[in-house]
DNA sequence: TAGTGGTCTAGACCACCGG
DNA sequence: CGGTGGTCTAGACCACTAT
């Protein structure tokens, strides 16, 4: 006779996700206790845990000290994304990468920007405007403010050899980032840099990183017509 | 005299990752193995392996068995995003939620949708078109078909009382959802049923789930003008 | 303050995969 | 094959918070 294969925690993960799905704990039901159920499956509280920081990131349940496990009373879809650096994006694509730089300047930031960092005070900035190519043609619009008070070497950098995009993932590591997705009609301008028309819908992704408290950058990626962005499957 | 006090794996963590942004490591270096770097730091192995899972959960770096850790070479920026269901998102806002039951039809699936599946042969689905509103206001329009295989109570529903929506997240989980982001220009049908123009430019979500290999649904979610959305913080 | 999840430890064995 | 990360265990203590 063979004695019972050992679990792991996915094995308690997916009997405790069936569990819930089989409804017979219901949104805002309380779970038993990590230390109960390591005793009715037979393994140890740790794997329990294990499971149910899963559960947890996945968004299905929450967990409290005292409070114990509950099941989220309000469902939410929890996806993860990738958002690579343009060059990469383009190269794994099969397209040449190319950038142009097509303006620099240094001021304050307006008061949009300062919103956008959550400041109150005013900020010395580089503003950098660039155009991202794939095999010589438009790829993403960026429009990017750096903080001159955080990253003071950018003054230096020759941004038209090297993509800010690229010098900042290199050189200035963010603790904070918040993203934003939305859509725009491509403005005269905007559409001319793009090669397209005015009034053309495009996709926008902005971007803002902090270090601590201390703002680094913020940019506003233009995409192109047609432009996509899936999570990781 | 007090002894120094216990690591703990964030601390553990904030370590390491300051040593490969301080570039002691640099893209696509292989980093100590867990039990070195649990004797240098007078931690456990298993400290040091609950710190690493998070660099690697978080894009910073890359582990294999035999292979060791590796500071990824491509850098991504790596967020997760929360799409709670429509009423949740309106009442959150404080908007009042309603929703329109538009068509609603029993028909196969066009070929464009078996793509999306992944599927080759034909499928019995039902197409479900809806508008959610927020104080009266249209404020998504949802385009969705639902497989009839694998989930044939649908039938039933009365789907103007409750959205498709809300009926199947507490009635058909999913083990898999692909997630895709885009722009579309408003054509004259979908500008009139969102009350705006022609050629606005509008936010999709395009959203597909399968219970294993099953499909249950996808659905094209069209925003009205100004919707964006937010990575958590 | 007591109950619950969160973490650390030390040791063991397993699973994967590079050489 | 051997080296490395992945996981399990049993026990201990800590940290948060509901009651």
């Amino acid at each position: 006779m063979t004695h019972a294969n050992r679990l792991s925690w996915k094995d308690v993960r997916d009997e405790i996700h069936d569990a819930i799905l089989a409804g017979r704990y219901g949104p805002g039901d309380r779970l038993p206790r990590d230390a109960d159920i390591a005793v009715e499956m037979n393994c140890a509280r740790s794997t329990v845990q294990r499971a149910m920081q899963d559960l947890s990131d996945s968004g299905l349940v929450e967990r409290r000290r005292k409070g114990g496990t509950r099941v989220r009373s309000e469902p939410v879809t929890r996806a993860t994304l990738d958002i690579p650096i343009t060059r990469r994006e383009v190269e794994q694509k099969g397209g040449r990468y190319g950038h142009q730089l097509i303006r620099r300047t240094a001021t304050d930031a307006p008061r949009s920007v300062l919103a956008t960092f959550e400041l109150t005070e005013p900020e010395p900035m580089l503003r950098v405007e660039a155009l991202h190519l794939s095999d010589g043609r438009p790829y993403i619009l960026e429009d990017r403010w750096i903080s001159l008070r955080t990253a003071p070497e950018i003054r230096d950098v020759d941004l038209s050899a090297q993509s800010a995009n690229e010098w900042l993932v290199l050189n200035k590591p963010y603790n904070r980032c918040d993203l934003r997705f939305y859509a725009i009609s491509a403005d005269p301008q905007t559409a001319e840099l793009l090669q397209t028309d005015t009034g053309a819908a495009l996709f926008v992704i902005e971007r803002t990183t902090w270090i601590d408290a201390a703002p680094i950058t913020t940019v506003k990626a233009i995409t192109t017509p047609g432009y996509q962005l899936l999570t990781q499957s």
